[in-house]
RNA sequence: UCCUCCUUAGCUCAGUUGGUUAGAGCAUCUGACUGUUAAUCAGAGGGUCCUAGGUUCGAAUCCUAGAGGGGGAGCCA
């Protein structure tokens, strides 16, 4: 007999029906004459109940039947007389298809730790918690290939493997063929496995520039590679990247592009992921009880995204962002850590937290930064000073995307490649596009891991990813 | 990489000023129970107190070093 799944038995509600259900038993419990079994079969967040009735099934059939272990079961489907659910099945048949011994299986049917279940990464999907973020980390990937499908976009996959050491996005793992333990002091790369140096990729922005520079609209989303010894709950050594660019897009164009694609992912859970942010949500409301009042947030997790979704980011310039923040109550009793006295600062994460979570209460665009601060490619300003970059600064997780309109003048950014260092040798193939039929064009890149985080309130980006990289940890 | 906190039973955690044989809840096992909802009730088993040194008559507790983890910072997405 063919399974039903559970999401659908849930929806269906086809009382008086036999059907097959497979799954993972949560947990067992009852009396003599009767046992429930809850079962899950990952199709939802919600489980079925199962009835086995003393007298039709075999004790050592039901001994087996533990938290954690596999089963398929054969009944009809009936309206429940317990509270808690409408329906249920009565078993006519079950049968175990893989044991788990109680006393070896490491999860049990109450609340373990984040930290405990990451040690646990292979078994922690059969959890509540993980069954729903990843869900809906696979309906954001879907979300977010549908959104720029049905804008025009075209996916390009850019190279994981890559000889450009030039962007200065981050440290970077090398990629080699080479005899670690017989190296000599002089490596000779021509000898190596590409006949040069090589390395994971740390962005994929400069290959999609080359692409948008002729299809006009791209985007990249894959994984990227940086190897800083980031020990935060924001950074992971390999995560993945959404990096869209589009020619003829000057940087308002990209800005309104960000906020749309942002408010169509968070709308598209809300509309399909409904049991598993409603779970979600609750399950913060019960992790924040304990708390003080000044260290709950304000809204739940529901209320949080609607709101997002509702109203227009903040934007304002560096310069503004700059005056608000020399003239806030923190910067002039001396609370920040980074005192603000003018043009040239850098925006710490303390007066990211303030614009976003104080002041404005709400995402908040930040454009025109000073270039000192900023990447050789950005677009300059014509006072000499600011590029035309943008960073997008979000509630408790701070910057999702950062972005900008590039420089499409050979000469300026030949200029500005000079005076930062960077190789313009090596960089041939990204100049000759400015020598070549250049136009404006923008573009930002997003950490897909943090837009995972916001949506789906977890506070640790190891939690997002199902076998997290961090320094000192490659497990599973 | 820096700052800070933590590490005690399978899990979550208590353990007073350094003092007998280190505790609780849950889980597990045994038994009871006619429909449970993290079922309940009774009983049992379960410990490298992170590791290595040190101080002391005596260390889970104090000191030093190391390992692992959390939170924050920097870097960024």
């Amino acid at each position: 007999m063919k399974r039903t799944k559970v999401k659908r038995l849930l929806a269906e509600k086809a009382i008086g029906q036999e059907i097959c259900v497979k799954g993972w038993v949560r947990t067992r419990r009852g009396s003599k004459n009767v046992s429930f079994i809850a079962l899950n079969d990952g199709s939802t967040i919600n489980n079925i109940q199962v009835v086995a009735e003393g007298d039709h099934f075999d004790d050592k059939i039901l001994k087996k039947i533990t938290t954690g272990s596999a089963i398929s079961v054969i009944g009809i489907l009936v309206a429940s007389k317990g509270g808690q659910q409408n329906i249920e099945i009565l078993a006519a048949a079950i049968e175990i298809l893989g044991e788990a011994d109680a006393d070896e299986y490491p999860l049990q049917p109450k609340k373990h730790s984040l930290e405990f279940l990451r040690e646990k990464a292979h078994l922690r999907f059969r959890t509540n918690t993980f069954s729903a973020v990843f869900r809906l980390r696979h309906a954001l990937t879907f979300a977010v290939h549908k959104f720029f499908n049905d804008k025009g976009f075209s996916s390009i996959h850019s190279p994981i493997i890559t000889g450009v050491d030039a962007e200065g996005a981050g440290e970077m793992f090398q990629v080699t063929t080479l005899d670690l333990e017989n190296i000599g002091p002089e490596v000779d790369y021509t000898t190596d496995f590409f006949g040069s140096k090589t390395n994971l990729t740390v962005s994929g922005q400069l290959e999609a520039e080359l692409a948008a520079l002729a299809l006009g609209q791209v985007y990249t989303f894959g994984p990227t590679f940086r190897s800083e010894n980031s020990n935060t709950s924001r950074h992971l050594s390999e995560f993945w990247m959404i990096e869209p660019e589009v020619a003829f897009a000057d940087l308002e164009e990209n800005m309104d592009l960000a906020e749309e694609f942002l408010k169509y992912c968070i709308q598209y859970c809300i509309t399909n992921c409904a049991d598993d942010l409603r779970f979600l949500d609750n399950r913060l409301v019960e992790e924040e009880k304990n708390l003080k009042k000044e260290e709950k947030h304000e809204m739940g997790l529901l209320e949080r995204l609607q709101f997002v979704i509702e109203n227009d980011f903040e934007r304002l310039t560096y310069i503004e962002a700059i005056d608000i923040l020399r003239n806030s109550k923190p910067n002039k009793k001396k609370k920040f850590n980074y005192i603000i006295e003018g043009f040239g600062d850098d925006l710490q994460s303390e007066h990211e937290r303030y614009l976003v979570e104080k002041k404005f209460k709400k995402p908040v665009i930040i454009t025109d930064y000073p270039k000192g601060i900023k990447a050789f490619y950005m677009k300059q300003n014509e006072d000499g000073k600011t590029v035309r970059a943008m960073d997008i600064l979000f509630p408790l997780i701070g910057e999702i995307v950062g972005g900008s309109q590039r420089e499409e003048d050979l000469e300026k950014l030949s200029q500005r490649m000079e005076e930062m260092g960077v190789e313009k040798e090596e960089l041939w193939w990204y100049l000759e596009t400015r020598k070549f039929g250049t136009c404006i064009h923008s573009g930002f890149g997003l950490g897909f891991e943090r837009l995972i985080m916001f949506v789906t309130g977890m506070k640790n980006i190891r939690d997002v990813i199902p076998f997290p990289r961090t320094p000192q940890n490659a497990d599973f």
